[in-house]
DNA sequence: TCGGGTGATCGCAGATCGCTATCATCTGAT
DNA sequence: ATCAGATGATAGCGATCTGCGATCACCCGA
């Protein structure tokens, strides 16, 4: 009887396999094989005395009492990476340390004054920026991987344990590779459009998909995307055009622009979100700049 | 050149380290011997990619950015403990932990009622109750150990990192084993005490001092003890009387009874204190009972 | 100068972790 | 009904790591 106490492995090992949704799947995640996976798991939830999961012939579900584990050791190994993070980040005699998730769709002058306000409030800080998507924020809100998010706001990302916060509008307008000025709404019509993926822009898409049912007509997307990069350079090349906030003009490739398209109404709402339950004092600071 | 990455034991060795001020001293607090320590803290600094603590013949001093990484150190340290601790002790469909700490001094039935409706609105949050020292409890708020603590607020037990909220006050009374109803201050005079050594009761210690030369008399301690159980076992048992808040008269072995003191002015205040970096959602909702 | 304190280094034994191979079981398509 | 393919569990083995003991190098104070 080895006492094996509980460790991060078992942790990293545990959360793996929530997310991963069986053993092997998160073996293949890991680079590891599956039964070390199986024995750590075992090992976990002898110590801690419980069942974890429930293990079935096509892969496992968490108990209750795993569920709340699983959670609160999200937010251990996100604590714990961040601190090895943030230390090795480090500088000589800073202190204190924001991460920020922003979605494409959030880069804009807009959040610069307060980015650039807390850095002159608060010097010894240091302050991470991570582009990401609008899910990747939530749920690294949720884990606690990331302090603060700036992403589009809608319904379908609501969240009792997320509080969000409207911090600018902006209307949608189109990028193209040959400037006009405006675009109607019946030269967009029969546009072959570029888009991100549905699988990391699902918001946004359904924003998209709604603004242009409202203006009457079906987007006709030739081409999808994973990167946003990527469809900047696909729309450079000529495939197509695509829409995008207005507020985010700076942050397009030289060689495009973003121009406004007559009587079409979309309006996006980039809020600011935290989670609840992570809500500490340097982070209040934070978000006082932008409020 | 193995990577060895940091892990939960490092963290602990190196806190260790900077609690007992030196290897050896950690490794005997840890039931290890030194090198262990010495490999562990020197892989962690090689993994951080600088030196945590300025060796010297007489001890180690944590550098600047050692000082930072161990206070965050502390905090993971914490969390993972509790996450363990309150996942092996959560019984079916519990969520949410609440973690009090408080003096011997703020043990009164003017807790309760807080407490009690904490437990009504949240019953399936877990509380946990450590009975500790005001020092502890200051350490524990800082380092995460505990959520919220109940001491007597004084002036030196002042940190800008923690709140802290008056929520009642009361006199000091004698413990006394044949029961008188009241004391006069000359009678108090020449009464031998005992009291709490001062390295755990020290902030109560100086109130009592300060008290006393005000009363004109300078406190005649003819035994100290270390815990407030041995405390009441020595005045039951006739060896002096002792100074105890009269709020706590119900926690008092039978046997002993608290008496006011005429003419004594020693009011004592209970604050409730907590962290102002790790208030999260459900200790908002804890503390809200209490105000 | 020397004893007692500090941390660092080296070699060894036991424990741990991950890998390979295999098993028991369930699911689902044929 | 059956069989291929999926799931997780188990056993044995080798590499690695952790901790132990002995020892070293150094510094301070008597």
């Amino acid at each position: 009887m080895t006492s094996t106490c509980i460790d991060i492995r078992h942790l990293r090992y545990v959360v793996a396999v929530a997310d991963a949704g069986g053993f092997r799947a998160a073996a293949k995640a890991l680079n590891i094989v599956q039964p070390a996976i199986s024995k750590s798991v075992k090992d976990a939830e002898l110590d801690l005395g419980f069942q974890i999961f429930e293990r079935s012939a096509s892969g496992v579900t968490p108990t209750l009492r795993g569920r709340g584990f699983i959670d609160d050791a999200r937010q251990v190994l996100a604590q714990f990476q961040r601190v090895i993070r943030a230390s090795r980040q480090n500088g000589e005699g800073t202190s204190g340390h924001v991460i920020v998730g922003y979605s494409a769709l959030a880069t804009s002058k807009q959040m610069s004054p307060g980015l650039e306000a807390f850095q002159k409030a608060f010097p010894r800080a240091q302050l991470e920026m991570h582009n990401i998507s609008t899910d990747t924020i939530m749920q690294s809100l949720r884990a606690g991987g990331i302090d603060v998010g700036f992403m589009m706001s809608h319904p379908s990302v609501g969240d009792p344990e997320i509080a969000q916060l409207p911090v600018w509008k902006t209307q949608i307008g189109i990028v193209t590779r040959h400037g006009p000025t405006s675009l109607t709404v019946d030269a967009l019509r029969e546009q072959p459009l570029v888009m991100g993926v549905r699988e990391n822009w699902r918001p946004y898409r359904d924003f998209v998909d709604a603004a242009c049912l409202k203006a009457g007509f079906e987007p006709r997307v030739v081409d999808e995307a994973w990167d946003v990069q990527v469809i900047f350079q696909r729309v450079a090349t000529g495939r197509g055009v695509t829409f995008y906030p207005m507020s985010a003009a700076e942050s397009l490739p030289a060689t495009l622009t973003v121009v406004p398209i007559e009587n079409f109404d979309a309006e996006l709402t980039i809020s600011m979100a935290w989670s609840a339950r992570t809500d500490t004092g340097l982070l209040r600071d934070f978000r006082s700049m932008f409020s």
